[in-house]
DNA sequence: CGCTCATACTTTTTT
DNA sequence: AGTATGAGCG
């Protein structure tokens, strides 16, 4: 039938992907084929049912899982899915602000203020209205102020609702917000959502367009909407009612976010006459990683019931290991890593997962002493650095004079002496003439009470902005000069540290970034819909337009950026950004109390099943392995603390897991491990102080040091006996697991009864390298360095015939004077 | 005005 | 430990 191959499909698959008229509920579980159900139904209405392509709407959360759609559908359908809107929501809503903004004050031209930018203006308000910033934080106003505008709720209606004192504050601030947004011709990401759902709901001939177009609607990720989401959607298909959304309730995990996960659980009750679909056979993780995950996810009460099932083996059981310290987790993920790889899993199909960014840093350190490449999604973003923001502001105030935020960012950026009190006159002229912050500049230059520097430096920075103004033509020509003219780069140079030039290094990237936009944003051909429907014209960026540039720039993350490259490496992130991916092998680390869950969530029980159903994304994304990992102490804000494993891992059933490591002792390092260490001499594997740790002191000291990498699970260990009475006692774990911790910690015998293995050799940190030289590396054995560039070199290995970049003093590498 | 030093704060963050 | 902000000095 048709094009798409519907028999390839199970039963509820296809249920799912016939079913396209009227509301529909596909509930999805974890690897269970909803992004192919997904596109199957979008061919199948194309391909079979005639539908048109830009009757359809598709949103999803991220660009990313945006892209794929549209590239899995072009791979179905070809050019018949051209027109179609495949978008986030945040950029569907940009789409009909352009449109229709005017209805609502605001300027076609509108910018869109990110976090930083939203939280510089509260600040800003909240000096302008003498609020003091210890009294009321200022993310716990702006928190409040997200959470009312993601429920819709206006600054009047708030204010009347606002009853104790800090909601009156957060009144107060949110309607001075709205007013300061608007007047700078701004959206913040929750006015997005907010103003569209104004838009249509008080606009009924706007509405109305968009129904008559949109006939079919699928909604991806739904247990994530927001409220605001969740009325944006509803009002969209009021009129005709097909609307398919797709969601799991078990990964919801962004509550905190506005996330609200009744909008899944009550789907069937919104639309009475909602067909449900369930898809529980899972195609990805084998028999015992998904039985790991149903175990774990099954603790929680508040849950649709559902069972995956997989027709896939048991597979490899799941391991556990528990490290001395969180530098010992690191380096035991390393050395597993690479085992891994020679037994034939490449690098981008290994992750490995955090909860928290700050645990990024040690595995970081173990894996570029290992060699071992890898690559972070996620973290301090590009976008976020300073000079890219920098830069971004001035390419914004081009495009939109009226932003304030932008304005005051780059007034003395690069430093011109343009001081507080300067800007501070200017800002309270504008705010009393009611104008634009640039407005009012203009006029003090003629201000006596400004001192003459200051003015002759403000009249050249007004003078640089409005030349810039007039820059046409190639839009990497126009970035490049107004980079130039800023003088941005100049000041990086005179300063001439390594900080500075790296800044210069990522403005550098920032133009290859504007490159990359022009070049996937050439006009295609243009789509031949539209005629007949005036909304159908797709608004399509333009690969010359600044502003259109700069919209791109800000609704677009990292995570975009981080499937584009597909170097081998690994994968570095938090739990929360590896959902919707897979990969074979899967690390987990830090698998402890405190931290997975979080401290600052398992308070109440809400709070620990949002953690519990992390862990259940953070488990279902492995394929074939899952390795949880877990320290024993870990240096956390500056003080080593000594937590208890993660009762997720207990709540694996015993017989799933595999219990591999004992403290460092199945370490076998040659002592490259330990160059460059901050902390000098010894690296934390050796003072494990493995024996006490977990029971008797003889576990380790007496143990012949056969342990390999992974093989001393065996041995009866007290080790094991922790992992077990975790599973068993858990009433008394906290005090447990904390009281053991200050017993032992630092009482470190060494393990193994060998002293530092390389005595012999200096763990020279300072070793020098040249051009020919031969080397010996941890893993990858003998090596002739092919290149030096600094501190990196290049290094050609015999065994794997690669070369490969290493840094000269984190390398686990040792130069052979032959 | 701009630099340096002291101090407080650290969950997750699709957009 | 690390950063990000604020006060105080030159």
């Amino acid at each position: 039938m048709g094009i798409v191959d519907i028999d390839s499909l199970n039963e509820a698959q296809r249920e799912a992907v016939l079913c396209t008229e009227g509301p529909l509920l596909v509930l999805a579980g974890a690897g269970s084929g909803k992004t192919r159900v997904l596109t199957y139904r979008i061919a199948h209405m194309l391909g079979d049912l005639g539908v048109q392509p830009w009757q359809i709407l598709a949103i999803t959360f991220t660009n990313k899982a945006a892209a794929e759609m549209r590239e899995r559908l072009g791979k179905l359908v070809g050019p018949a899915a051209r027109g179609m809107w495949v978008s986030t929501f945040h950029s569907m809503c940009v789409r009909m602000l352009r449109t229709d903004c005017e209805k609502l004050g605001f300027d076609k031209g509108f910018t869109i203020y990110d976090d930083d930018d939203s939280k510089r203006l509260v600040k800003d308000i909240m000096a302008e209205f003498d609020i003091d910033p210890k009294r009321w934080p200022i993310n716990a106003i702006r928190n409040r102020i997200s959470t009312a505008k993601n429920e819709l709720i206006v600054p009047g209606v708030f204010e009347q609702e606002a009853h104790d004192p800090s909601a009156k504050v957060a009144a107060r601030v949110y309607k001075r917000l709205q007013e300061r947004l608007k007047a700078a011709n701004a959206f913040d990401f929750d006015d997005l959502l907010l103003y569209t759902y104004l838009l249509l709901k008080d606009h009924p001939d706007v509405l109305e367009a968009y129904q008559d177009r949109f006939r079919y609607l699928m909604v991806d990720e739904y247990q994530d909407t927001n409220h605001a989401q969740y009325a944006i959607t509803k009002l969209l298909a009021a009129k005709h009612k097909n609307i398919m959304v797709v969601g799991d309730d078990d990964q919801s995990i962004y509550s905190w976010r506005g996330a609200d996960i009744r909008n899944i659980l009550e789907f069937e009750s919104d639309y009475p006459s909602a067909h449900t679909v369930k898809l529980e056979q899972n195609y990805r993780s084998s028999g015992n990683i998904l039985a790991a995950a149903n175990a774990v996810v099954s603790n929680n009460m508040h849950r649709k019931k559902k069972k995956l099932f997989t027709a896939a083996g048991e597979g490899d059981k799941i391991n556990v290991y528990m490290a001395s310290d969180e530098r010992d987790e690191g380096r035991w993920i390393a050395a597993e890593i690479e085992h891994q790889r020679s037994e034939g899993i490449p690098y981008d199909e290994i992750a490995v997962f955090y909860r928290t960014n700050a645990q990024s840093r040690s595995i970081e350190d173990m894996l570029l002493r290992a060699g071992v490449p890898y690559r972070i999604v996620g973290g301090t973003r590009f976008f976020d650095r300073a000079e890219i923001r920098d830069v971004m502001a001035y390419l914004t105030l081009l495009v939109n004079p009226a932003d304030d935020i932008a304005a005051k960012r780059v007034i003395n950026v690069p430093r011109r002496g343009i001081g507080r009190t300067t800007v501070e006159y200017i800002d309270s002229a504008a705010r009393m003439t009611n104008m634009p912050f640039m407005l009012a500049a203009e006029l003090c230059l003629a201000d006596e009470h400004l001192q003459m520097r200051a003015r002759n430096a403000l009249g050249g920075f007004l003078s640089l902005i409005e030349e810039a103004r007039s820059y046409g033509g190639d839009l990497r020509k126009v970035i490049e000069a107004v980079i130039d003219k800023s003088g941005m780069i100049a000041a990086y140079e005179n300063e001439g540290t390594d900080e500075a030039r790296g800044r210069i290094e990522n403005i550098k990237e920032f133009l290859s970034v504007v490159d990359e936009y022009v070049q996937t944003h050439q006009v295609e051909d243009e789509p031949e819909i539209a005629r007949d429907d005036a909304l159908a014209a797709v608004r399509q960026l333009s690969p010359d337009s600044l502003a259109d540039f700069i919209e791109w720039v800000r609704l677009r993350t990292d995570l975009d950026a981080a499937s584009a490259e597909d170097d081998q490496a690994v994968t570095l992130m938090t739990v929360h950004s590896s959902k919707g991916l897979e990969f074979d092998c899967v690390f987990v680390a830090g698998m402890e109390e405190t931290l997975f869950p979080h401290s600052n969530s398992s308070h109440d029980e809400s709070g620990l099943e949002e953690e519990r159903r992390l862990a259940y994304v953070a488990i279902t994304r492995a394929r074939k392995k899952l390795y949880l990992t877990c320290a024993y102490a870990r240096q956390i804000f500056g003080e080593t603390a000594a937590n208890p494993m993660s009762r997720f891992v207990s709540e694996i059933p015993a017989e799933l897991r595999k219990t591999i490591g004992l403290g460092s002792s199945g370490f076998s390092g040659t002592g490259w491990e330990k160059r460059g260490s901050r902390r000098g001499i010894s690296g934390s594997g050796t003072e494990a102080g493995g024996g006490r740790v977990f029971g008797q002191s003889s576990a380790g000291g007496s143990r012949p040091r056969s342990a390999g990498r992974s093989g001393a699970s065996s041995g009866g260990s007290s080790f094991a006996d922790f992992m077990g009475s975790n599973a068993s006692r858990t009433s008394s774990r906290g005090s447990e697991g904390r009281a053991l911790g200050k017993a032992t910690h630092g009482s470190g015998e060494r393990v193994l009864g060998r002293a530092n293995p390389n005595a012999g050799k200096k763990a020279a940190a300072k070793m020098t390298f040249a051009v020919g030289d031969v080397v010996d590396h941890k893993t990858f054995g003998r090596g002739r360095v092919t290149k030096v560039d600094g501190d990196l070199l290049y290094i050609k290995f015999a065994k794997n015939g690669m070369t490969k970049k290493l840094l000269k003093d984190y390398a686990p590498i040792v130069r052979i004077d032959l």
